[in-house]
RNA sequence: GGCGGCAUAGCCAAGUGGUAAGGCAGGGGUCUGCAAAACCCUUACCCCCAGUUCGAAUCUGGGUGCCGCCUCCA
């Protein structure tokens, strides 16, 4: 069964048909480093590393490009702000990215390249550029000349007149049209800058994946992705550059995950609506966030709420409860083409466009007929896994609690109820809870 | 103003032509010293109005409502 992918720039669904099979290369956007990521952020990349996964699991052999953007204006504001140097500013927030989503059982990419390690690459595609009349110099600036790609708008569906009709282009009279955008900025003082042939300077934002795309994956690659914000003005930026510099479709297929949403507004940075990781890491294991993130179509809004969260809470509880309550035994003969037939089933919905929902509803499946069966927890621990989730190592109680709870344990089976429950009400003031098994006990964070 | 998307039970959410997956909450049971957890059972005229069709949540047209992009943004 062949993968299918919903494609931005053709509005489709499609099967996917990699360029040189069996693999795939796919770039993905990665965040400007400036300031902690929240949980849209998080989004993008536990879509991005579930089609990783599922890519994998297809039989491809998935090259992941993730770029952090370490220079622009904002991390040039805050450095100031924070009176520190830009790369200490943007050293610390990789690392803060790297540790967020480490606990969301991200797969590392293959490369993290820096935009500031590739500033050759992007003078040489500036270049480029203008010998072929697609960009042009004014004082220093190089801005890109939209009208050199005749097919501009075409990801993001739009058409020139109609932006040029818009309120909210940015006039600038250094541009030819004002829709052009700048590849080459000049610094100002103070500001980090990089020689170049027009003068010391930084490169503009949309020409730094291209650089990199070229440099680490060659012009032409499998999926480009990244979140539905991106796609105007940034990838349709982005595409423009690479077909003038190259020739080439530069990706085959686009991929953008939909927003979360806080009260039903798309939460950013600049509406201030927004939870960082480590706030809901507080409050919130980690796998469970990655659970709320993909129990959703990744292309549809996601409403962010404590209460939708606590919901995927208990649903997740609800999946893994079972590997403590049901023996690990193998299923046998008879039971195996009920349980395959779920497993088809699982990954035919991932392979439908990641269908996560439908696909989650296989395993809560599975999950009834493991009850059922008292057997086969090993496949829901297997397809689970599959896709990230079922990954957090058992929760640390602490030393006390443990054994408290084992007293509270001797005193029960001496029926000394009295002490029982008064160990069960100090552990549970503790922030834990102890809970009572067919054979045994056992404790977990509250 | 331009362009695009979405509208399915109290809530979340799949399904894209053959009469509605799954989860949460609610109700009812089972188990249990207590408590918790868990398990089983149970809950829908698919926003409105036309149309196409033997048949539509699913296609077409028209409404209504919400959201997104057009500016940095995952």
């Amino acid at each position: 069964m062949p993968m299918k992918l919903y494609n931005s720039l053709t509005k489709e669904v499609s099967d996917f048909c990699p360029i040189s099979p069996p693999n795939v290369s796919l770039y993905v956007c990665g965040v400007t480093v400036y300031d902690y990521c929240h949980l849209g952020h998080a989004r993008a990349y536990v879509t991005f590393d579930l089609l990783k996964r599922v890519l994998s699991h297809h039989g491809y052999n998935v090259t992941h490009i993730q770029n952090f953007t370490d220079i622009d204006d904002k991390i040039i504001a805050r450095a100031i702000e924070r009176k520190e140097p830009v790369t200490q500013l943007t050293q610390e927030f990789i690392d803060a990215y790297t540790e967020d989503m480490e606990k969301l059982n991200i797969i590392p990419a293959n490369n993290y390249p820096l935009a500031t390690d590739h500033i050759p690459h992007m003078v040489k595609l500036i270049q480029s550029l203008i010998e072929k009349n697609a960009a042009y110099v004014v004082d220093g600036s190089v801005f890109f000349r939209i009208n050199a790609d005749k097919n501009y708008g075409q990801l993001s569906n739009k058409s020139i007149g109609d932006l040029n009709a818009g309120h909210r282009i940015d006039v600038n009279h250094q541009k030819e049209s004002p829709l052009d955008f700048i590849l080459w900025k000049p610094s100002k003082d103070d500001e980090p800058y990089w020689p170049s042939p027009w003068g010391n300077g930084r490169p503009g934002w949309h020409t730094e994946c291209v650089a990199m795309v070229e440099s680490l994956l060659g012009p032409h690659i499998d999926i480009h992705g990244g979140g539905a914000d991106l796609k105007f003005p940034h990838h349709e930026n982005e595409l423009a550059q690479a077909k003038c510099a190259y020739h080439t479709p530069f990706a085959n297929v686009w991929v953008h995950n939909g927003f979360v949403t806080v009260d039903n507004l798309k939460m950013s940075k600049s509406d201030g609506n927004f939870f960082t990781l480590r706030d809901i890491y507080n409050t919130t294991p980690a796998d469970i966030v990655r659970f709320f993130l993909m129990r959703t179509h990744y292309r549809s809004p996601l409403q962010y709420s404590t209460a939708a969260l606590d919901d995927a809470g208990t649903a997740y509880k609800k999946l893994t409860s079972v590997f403590d309550i049901v023996p690990n035994a193998p299923i046998p003969d008879h039971l195996q083409v009920p349980f395959n037939e779920i497993k088809t089933l699982f990954w035919q919905a991932l392979y439908n466009d990641l269908n996560v929902s439908d696909a989650i509803s296989k395993l809560f499946e599975l999950h009834g007929l493991i009850h059922e069966h008292q057997c086969g927890t090993n496949m829901l621990l297997e397809l689970g896994q599959s896709i990230g989730l079922f990954y957090k190592q058992s929760s640390t109680i602490p030393a006390h609690i443990e054994s408290m709870a084992k007293d509270r344990w001797e005193a029960k089976k001496v029926k000394d109820f009295q002490t029982a429950d008064q160990l069960r009400i100090e552990i549970e003031s503790a922030g834990f809870i102890v809970e009572d098994k067919p054979d045994g006990y056992r404790v977990r964070t509250g």
